[in-house]
DNA sequence: CTGTTAGCGCCTTCAG
DNA sequence: CTGAAGGCGCTAACAG
């Protein structure tokens, strides 16, 4: 309408100073009310600017806005893999908790690999992420650049004890424990288990929560019958098939994730072996997926809305939070019983 | 060890002016060396700056660079819900691919709903991502505030012929007839098919491509046997639960994703019916989770790497790209042929 | 309550 | 080949 004055698109975007020339007032003010401070501004210029920002179209600058004020508003989620659906539901679950509080996610897959890992850090940390949500590779992780960039970081699922960081994680050992004894109840006495790789404590913690319930219930740890395997499906299917072919057969096993329990199921299939009439199987961190397999699998779930919004808790918020102090919180756990176990649904 | 000059961790992080001023250059240099360019920049001070960049522990702030150089070397990834295996497998590879252009993914959720896709869109933009791969909830998805922000966008899987933006996707069409075709060749007579949300185009196709695949073997598509779906396992579970119980019974049927086909195993499985022997099923998208299912899904199985690679490729690279032209392309298409449809391996 | 202005850390043109 | 200096767009003192 006026003669040239607003120019919206001509080149270059819209800036606060755009807004503050059609409101009539200052850069600053402008920033007040975006941000609602630090200082107040009168409500009829508040009127005014807020007017302007909607004729002239103007939208803030987020990086901008990071430069200046020194929070980015990013939080960085390092994954050993996107694709195991317990960390894809964890993500979606973390973006859901982070999205509440204006924060948003970096999505970092570390592809199960160290370097890769150490990489996505720095990276993160160059990019001033106000904090860390980190699954390791491994459980030694190294979170020096983090430190160095005082990055505040929350340990997931794979925790280690470090007092650096924070963490949130299920009792592995009570909950395997707990679920290996369910085992025990339903009469089964040959047991065997799939443990992860050793170097993940959390699969070192199932193991030790399966052989404490043997233990209690004075059954036999066989050694035979403890197979390692990664935590993935052919893991599971290698795992399992070994342990159905060779020597005398388990009546139930633990599948210490359930990547690995899909495909115990298919190895057991493939070998014409019935779940749970000749096999029982039971196993940890079920997502949706546990519920349609064939037979549904009981196991262990850890609640990911829960562990999501504690974990984002102990993140500085929105605005600059104060000194961040490690905290290491346990989760609750639900034991989900289906037919895989031998449970009879009614 | 000197006098408080270097002061590296002084609170206030180190900048290029600590390394200027160790390296006895100006900042200018620092920033020739740390970008190899725009000017050149002779041999000895390079080392000389290259050596004091690790003396004082230099790393470039990110956030400063993007804001000075109008370049975020972000994407931004929105997919309808990150759980969803099959958008996982992608964002896995799309993390691979965009990692060797150096940029980093922005994760967004859309969680299935509209308005929060809309958000995370204009909140992309504001965060001058140097792209969007997006997967949308519905064919329609309002992408303005991209345009509007001149952000290139790139349309998976979910494709709708918009202009505006460039699109990656297999030939739903085809490759849902070819897959069909396939069952036809088995014998098979009564065809039916679980179809996903009519709002999405990819489902319309692999609808379309079903019908034609009939109607060129000249058998019938009988409404009944038409149902539709979510796009999810407990929709894939109730469609076939329908499928199986009411009226006469179809001999295959094509579930246009993966997880609608591992619903409809679980209600066979449920109805004690046997796949493939008393029912046959093929599927679409199907990923790793297909070679462990009981029986194993057959399908068409998507290309995922190289999608990944071709979305990334029509994005601006590390260095801001000239104009973008929007294009289309199409990715061909495998189809793995396992039990589930009656196929022998051998 | 509002305006002015000096940074935030880096990029890049323009002199030298 | 190198140095100085003006932004990028916004925040937050510091003055009015």
């Amino acid at each position: 309408m006026s003669g040239g004055a607003t120019n919206v698109r001509g080149r270059g975007r819209v800036t606060r100073k755009d807004v503050a020339r059609v409101a009539g007032t200052s850069t600053a003010i402008v920033s007040y009310v975006i941000n609602n401070g630090p200082r107040p501004v009168a409500e009829r210029t508040r009127q005014r600017v807020l007017a302007a920002i909607e004729e002239v179209g103007y939208v803030p600058d987020t990086v901008a806005q990071a430069l200046a004020s020194g929070v980015s508003g990013l939080y960085g989620l390092i994954v050993p893999d996107i694709s195991n659906p317990f960390f894809a539901a964890l993500a979606h679950e973390l973006e859901d908790s982070t999205s509440e509080s204006g924060h948003i996610l970096l999505l970092g897959d570390s592809a199960e690999d160290k370097d890769r890992e150490k990489e996505l850090i720095s990276t993160f940390v160059r990019r001033r992420v106000d904090g860390l949500l980190f699954v390791g590779v491994d459980s030694h992780p190294d979170l020096s650049a983090a430190f160095d960039g005082e990055v505040p970081v929350v340990i997931l699922d794979r925790v280690d004890p470090e007092h650096l960081a924070s963490s949130v994680a299920v009792d592995n050992v009570a909950a395997a424990h707990a679920v290996t004894a369910h085992l025990v109840t339903h009469g089964y006495r040959e047991h065997a288990i799939i443990t992860g790789p050793e170097q993940l404590l959390t699969a070192r913690e199932r193991l030790q929560g399966w052989r404490s319930a043997l233990a209690e219930a004075e059954l036999l740890a066989d050694p035979r019958w403890i197979v390692e395997a990664p935590f993935t499906r052919r893991g599971g299917y290698d795992a399992g098939s070994a342990l159905i072919t060779s020597g005398p057969r388990p009546r139930a096993v633990f599948a210490s994730n359930e990547l690995q329990a899909v495909g115990l199921l298919a190895a057991a299939a493939e070998h014409g072996l019935r779940v749970p009439d000749e096999l029982a199987v039971i196993t940890f961190d079920g997502t949706e997926m546990s519920e349609y397999t064939a037979p549904k699998l009981s196991g262990v779930v850890q609640p990911l809305d829960e562990i999501a919004r504690a974990a984002v808790a102990m993140l500085p918020g929105k605005h600059r939070s104060t000194s961040f102090a490690p905290r290491h919180e346990r989760c609750g756990y639900t034991i989900r019983l289906r037919p895989s176990c031998g449970h009879h649904p009614d």
